[in-house]
DNA sequence: CGTGAAAAGAGTTACCT
DNA sequence: AGGTAACTCTTTTCACG
């Protein structure tokens, strides 16, 4: 992990589906030497995978906000977290040492839609005992990865 | 934005790098109107970018926290707006309503990482006033979008 | 929206520095 | 480790049905 590799890497982050031949002109290399390079961050777990940013806005999601959510801790974790990575919404799910047990980021269509998601949705797994939101009023900075 | 056209950016977001025939065999649609849907979604603004999942962990950052930061309201927000984008550590910054005035999602190598940015980085910016800080333990979920 | 052909560009390999 | 060059395969693009 060189800093040609943290160059490929920024590049392929800017555009994933950039060509071989177009990296190596911007770092001085030959294609198979790229190739090798890609093949390698690959395998080492470093690019994770080659995907898409969608922008919510242009799908009707035009709410974020993060929830804090409090569980029983007498009730099967499992099947509080099963029930939310199924929900298409939820974009995260941490278990976090905090004011709360898990923190969520979710989207929403609109403040009904999020208010439907609070007072059902949640509610309705078993085992949420609090919930805590915090909306987001803008975004100034949005990233993956480093 | 038919059901077609979610199966196109569900294949994308799975693999950038899936050329117009992977696709077109998926959807049972020609090359050609593949090619002119995907163009068609890049051109609304529903596909932002083509990108890159890096594995943090594979970079070295094993640890994940949420910070919550109340700002002075004093001061010039934009002069602490700048200074938390132009921080690789910080994945995210968004603008909230809620116990704090922005969220920051921040990757650290380790404790002592998350210890120099939190008393040092943060506290040299003008206008942090207060940080309370969300561990994360693990995660279940992280997806760019829905 | 599909088909088919033509052209361009991609990745891969082997060999060499 | 990286460069060069040739070969092969795929992809994209275009004109037409």
């Amino acid at each position: 992990m060189d800093n040609t590799d943290n160059i490929i890497l920024s590049i392929l982050k800017e555009n994933s589906r950039a060509s071989a031949s177009e990296i190596s002109k911007q770092v001085n290399l030959s294609v198979p030497a790229v190739t090798e390079r890609i093949r390698k961050l690959e395998l080492s777990g470093v690019i994770e995978k080659y995907t898409v940013r969608a922008n919510p806005y242009a799908l009707g999601y035009n709410l974020l906000a993060f929830v804090i959510v409090k569980v029983d801790c007498s009730v099967n974790l499992e099947a509080f977290q099963d029930a939310i990575a199924g929900l298409p919404q939820v974009l995260e799910c941490h278990h976090t040492a905090g004011p709360g047990d898990y923190l969520l980021k979710v989207l929403f269509r609109d403040m009904q839609d999020m208010e439907n998601f609070l007072s059902r949705t949640l509610k309705d797994i078993r085992g949420v005992a609090d919930t805590n939101t915090i909306i987001c009023l803008s975004t100034l900075k949005e990233e993956i990865t480093v």
